[in-house]
DNA sequence: AAAAAGTTTAACTAGATGGTTAAAATTATA
DNA sequence: TATAATTTTAACCATCTAGTTAAACTTTTT
């Protein structure tokens, strides 16, 4: 066996990176081939189709989000230690992903049907066990009534869409505020895990 | 004059529909002129190139988000009310356009420089207005210190991300919790209010 | 009815793009 | 060094798609 993992591997994250930025449609073989310094003719030897280079880089993609959801949810800690753990994580994530969340939206809309393969998995049992220690939290008392669906997209929501709207709002708060959205970014470790210890701490101490 | 009106804006509804469906390099001219029912030809005929109908309808977009959040933010209300103007105007409409923002962010990622014309523009002088009036009440004591900036992506993501991770979520939360995702989504006018009080109301009342 | 505007038909161009191929060149392995 | 595996070169094919064109047809206006 030769050096084709090193080749194989700069293909992967050639791909990654173009795909991400550009989407399924907007991507170019030629532009993957060039960024992974390869030709054409070996792209294509490597990965018979673009359909097929895109659904091995979607399934990484993938990982990337679940996996960052597991591994802050199966650890033992108490349950604040676990939403501080879990904001950090993320946001850490998306610091050095940030056209990530956009892209993989973007791309079970048009394609819903490419996610069925990974809703059987088990890749979100984490979640479920999550969800019932909310649940555990709420009967006693330490925090207040709230249905967990709503509660972890609250928290997604609030994780996830400044990165998404980043090239909306970085010059209009630059501009009118004069601040730095990415200071903005990383201040929001901080911001969001507040915010929701505010919402959903008892009102009585 | 003749009826071009009509034609014009059956493709205007069209080009809306099929570029807010499948993005702007996604979609085809000739899948616009079928849904306008008539033929390429004409189409080209009334919007001379595919970049100048996704202008127009790119503005079009802009202005169903912006004026969404003017309209709430600009009425002369007190500021609760005001949060739930805008929780209430916003979920309606994207109950209505459930596809709109991945489409829009999607796009401004891809292409951010086609935001310059608007960020000029005094599209998000109300917000600014909103900016002031948050800062007003939390110096009055009235809620607790919030950095206005973080608060609006707070509550924007809570109220967007639900909809942008439907495709995943749905059957999910069918799945596993016999949830309508719908449903979810409806409930989230009263949720999303509650939770943004507990989290901004003082802790003395 | 005549003129003008709107619409269709159908064929076409030009360029982009995914994918293929075969031979040559390079590099690694035995 | 000989063999095998990897990579490049470069031309090529097929298809898709935005956009054009000109003539015929239809509807509206005068």
């Amino acid at each position: 066996m030769v050096k084709t993992e090193n080749t194989e591997e700069r293909i992967l994250e050639a791909a990654r990176a173009v795909f991400i930025r550009k989407g399924l449609t907007g991507a170019r073989m030629q532009e993957i081939a060039d960024e992974a310094g390869i030709n054409k003719a070996l792209l294509h030897y490597y990965f018979r189709t673009k359909e097929k280079l895109f659904d091995r880089i979607f399934f990484e993609v993938f990982q990337t989000i679940s996996s960052g959801i597991n591994q802050a949810f199966t650890e033992n800690i108490p349950f604040f230690d676990k939403i501080k753990k879990f904001i950090d994580l993320y946001i850490g994530v998306l610091l050095e992903n940030p056209y990530l969340p956009i892209f993989f939206l973007n791309e079970i809309q048009q394609n819903p049907e490419r996610l069925q393969q990974f809703i059987e998995k088990d890749v979100f049992k984490s979640m479920s066990s999550f969800l019932i220690q909310l649940s555990d939290e709420i009967n006693a008392g330490r925090i207040r009534p709230v249905h967990p669906v709503h509660f972890i997209i609250n928290m997604i929501g609030m994780l996830v869409i400044p990165f998404a709207v980043k090239p909306l709002l970085a010059p209009i708060v630059s501009r009118q505020l004069g601040i730095d959205y990415n200071d903005l970014l990383r201040e929001r470790k901080e911001v969001v895990f507040q915010f929701i210890i505010n919402a959903i701490k008892p009102i009585e101490k």
